[in-house]
This record gives structure tokens, C-alpha cells and sequence, in this order.
DNA sequence: TTGATACTTCGATCGTTTTCGAAGCATCGT
DNA sequence: ACGATGCTTCGAAAACGATCGAAGTATCAA
């Protein structure tokens, strides 16, 4: 197959409403079911899995045999960052009026993890913490965390030397927030932090969603931490 | 429209190889016409005249009107992005037999532009000789110019200093070339070293493509100052 | 073994999209 | 003014892909 059909192939998988909604659910990072993944696009389990299949063959997902479920997830970071790349076009550009959205999206407008990291209302204030504080500096397209990030991390318990040891994932990068429109922390760093959340039940995942919601100590720990107001 | 909507009709308009094609030809960051979008997809100028319509009320091209031309051009680096993220997933894996390939296509895989920096074999034996040489530490997602690296930019008569001021742009990323299925130099500093080549006379474009040759004393100039062997 | 659950395959339908010929509009050169 | 060129609009034909009901396979639970 030649590259352009091939590239062209890509793309129009992630171009039809349905597969576009599973691969949105897959975002995360975790492996959803085919019927959890049906019910998320709104499509019969047959139309589902045809999409499942296809996806599969083209190298965007990968599949897992557990019994009688199988479960699905993005085949690749590279997978996610194509979703993202698309995602940031999707973004609606900026308007006057912002759209009403029913309470399911207020959640995920709260709090929610993007493939590994914190996205949302949470993610974006605690970017923002770190950079108020001279902890972090994101451009538009790269970013860095500073000497005294570095010591707030390691006070934290985050090994950030670790994270630089391995060269194969970029530490520090901005991503952009289709809800708040502005960039929050990803990459490695970004991945650690969300884990070390998560690990000391400072935040917890609301049933069946990407959305998180902060817990009473979170919101503490995450002032006294990291300086974020909540 | 809801946002997943759009994401599908975003993804869903790269997915035609006819638009696809177009896409890839404006990647070198140039602005064409419509006849010659056609030509180079294959298709009627009507056919095409439609696809750039879409293509660009969805926000993903720009149009300027010089007298009875039209010159079309991606819309944003963003639109760059996405492209380029789909153009790592369409790679084809590591096979054991290359395909052949036309004489039009040995020209691009010796040397093309990849939007606004260089890619092929050129691209890439630059970068090597600049991470062999210490000047450069490239990872799978991110990268940096070495103090070694920078004295040689400095020398060449190319201001770091300047691009590193703009913070809206990172200096330095590594970029999988489709060809080579190996990273070359990208970002701000990618692009500063193309434009020098281009503008010292070392590199030349073939008329009409994105394809570029190397001049005899850009091959002298390039073994010199930055140690590439061609 | 029996029935239930998870998922896939088959087959037919139906709506969408692509495509191009023909005609129309705008601009250029002379 | 005139024809040539670049591009767009219109309309119809053809191809494609999404969808789901029905039936089939695999696993689980008892």
C-alpha cells in the first residue's frame, strides 16, 4: 500500500463519529471492554466490533484476551499523541458565548486525566501553581521544570531523576486543554504527578468516567504541596 | 456542534487520499495552487476545488488571492502537527524489503523539506553528524542543543540566542522522518539551520517539489562546518 | 449440561461521499 | 473587447461505508 492511502487510511479511522468517541474513551490510557466501548459511542456491540477490528488491524489499538471480555486500549503514545493533535484542531476556537453542557461534562471540566496526565479545571490550576511559583516554565511548545521545582518534586517523594533517566519520553511538555483552553503539565513529569495523586488518595476516579474528583485531603495536600487553590 | 463531532470531521477530512495528498504537498510550509494541488492528487480541478473548500471552512488551510490564483497553505503549525502525528503512524513498520520506488521518490528520500525544516537523507545525516559529534542529544520526544552544539551554531552565523528567546516555539525536537524511520532535527533550531542552508546557497530546491539537492559547496560547506559525509 | 454473557461474522439496507462533465464566474494578456 | 486561463458551482452517476438484525462462537457460572 503506498504511503499517502496508508496515511489517508489513519485518518479516516479516527474520521467516523463512532470510532472517534471510543478512541476519545480510550484517552486515558486505560483498556475499556467492547461493550463499555459500544455503549460510550452509542452503537450496537456488532457495529462496534466491526469498528474494534478494523481499528486493531490498522496498529491504532491493541487488544487483550481476559475470559470472555476483550479489552481494547491505544496501541501507542504515538496513538494518543495523534488524538491530541486532532483534538487541539477540534477545540472550538474561542467564543463569546460558552456553550451549556449538561452535568457530565461538568465533571470532566472539573477534573480529568488526558491518556496519563491531569487535564481540566484540576489540571490547569495546578499548572498553574507551579508556574506562579517559578516551579515550572512552559512555552507554548516545550517546557522545563526549574531548580526549585526539581527540589519541590523530590520533597514530595516524585524521583525526577529517574523520570530524565529515561530518554525515550520528553520530561516536561504543555499540553493543550480543550475545556479550559490553556496548556496543562504532560509528559513524564506530568504522568508521575498524576500517579502520585492517585497513589495517596488525592484524588479519585468517578465511576466509569476519565473524570476525577479531589478528595477532602487532596485538597489539602495539593495547597500545602504544591500552592494550588482549588 | 459537539466537540466530538468535530473531531471526526477534522480527522474524517485528512482521511481522503485525495485531500490526504494535499496535505502532505503543503507540508513544506509553501503555499500552491489549486491546479497544482490537483495535479499532484491526481484528481479534476473541480474535485479539488471542493476538498479545499472543506478543507478549508473546517480551518485546516488558508487561502490568499493573487489575481486569478488561488494559493492555498496550511492553516496553522498546528495543522503541521496533526499531520506530521498521522504521518508517524502511517510509516510502515520495519519490513525486511524496502519497496521500490519511482526516480521522483529517490529524490525526496536523498533530501526533502518537512515543513519548514529537512528531512530524508539529508536531514538525517546532518542530525547524525551533530549527535555524533556531541553537538546535539536527541530522545524519542524531546532534545537539546549541547554548549558544544551551541559555539557551533554560534560560529556558523546562527543566533541561538534569538530562538531561544521566543518561547512560543521549542529550539529543538526530534522529528521520525517517514524515509529514513529515523528522527532528524526539528524545532526552532531545525528550522534556522534549513533556512541557512537555503539562503548560503548550500541546498537548492527541485523545481516544483519539496525535494532538495545538495550544491557541490554546500557538500564541502556541510563536511566542514558541521562534519556531514554525503 | 444448561443457560447466560461477551463478542464476532454474515448479509442486506441505506445514507453519505466522491467523482467528474458541463456550465458559469473572475482575471489576465493582448 | 476578446479569447485563454484559473477556479468554482451544479447536477447526476457511481462507489463506499456505516449500521443493525440474525445467527454463530467462546467463555463463564451453576
Amino acid at each position: 500500500m503506498s504511503n499517502n492511502a496508508r496515511f489517508a487510511e489513519i485518518a479516516a479511522l479516527a474520521g467516523d463519529p463512532g470510532r472517534a468517541s471510543m478512541l476519545n474513551g480510550l484517552m486515558d490510557g486505560r483498556a475499556l471492554t467492547a461493550s463499555e466501548l459500544a455503549q460510550l459511542a452509542g452503537i450496537t456491540a456488532q457495529t462496534a466490533s466491526s469498528h474494534l477490528t478494523r481499528m486493531t488491524e490498522a496498529g491504532l489499538l491493541a487488544v487483550e484476551k481476559q475470559g470472555r471480555h476483550r479489552y481494547h486500549r491505544l496501541a501507542s503514545p504515538a496513538v494518543a499523541q495523534m488524538i491530541e493533535s486532532i483534538m487541539r484542531l477540534a477545540a472550538p476556537e474561542v467564543t463569546a458565548k460558552p456553550l451549556r453542557t449538561g452535568p457530565r461534562d461538568a465533571a470532566l471540566r472539573a477534573g480529568r486525566t488526558c491518556y496519563d496526565h491531569l487535564a481540566g479545571r484540576l489540571g490547569v490550576s495546578i499548572t498553574d501553581a507551579l508556574i506562579d511559583a517559578g516551579h515550572l516554565d512552559l512555552g507554548l511548545d516545550a517546557g522545563e521544570v526549574t531548580d526549585s521545582g526539581l527540589s519541590l518534586f523530590a520533597r514530595a517523594g516524585i524521583d525526577v531523576e529517574a523520570l530524565t533517566a529515561r530518554r525515550s519520553r520528553i520530561l516536561c511538555r504543555p499540553c493543550l486543554d480543550w475545556s479550559e483552553r490553556r496548556p496543562h503539565l504532560a509528559g513524564a513529569i506530568g504522568a508521575a504527578l498524576c500517579s502520585h495523586c492517585f497513589n495517596n488518595g488525592w484524588i479519585r476516579r468517578l465511576e466509569g468516567t476519565r473524570a476525577v474528583s479531589v478528595t477532602p485531603n487532596g485538597q489539602r495536600q495539593l495547597r500545602e504541596t504544591f500552592g494550588v487553590s482549588l
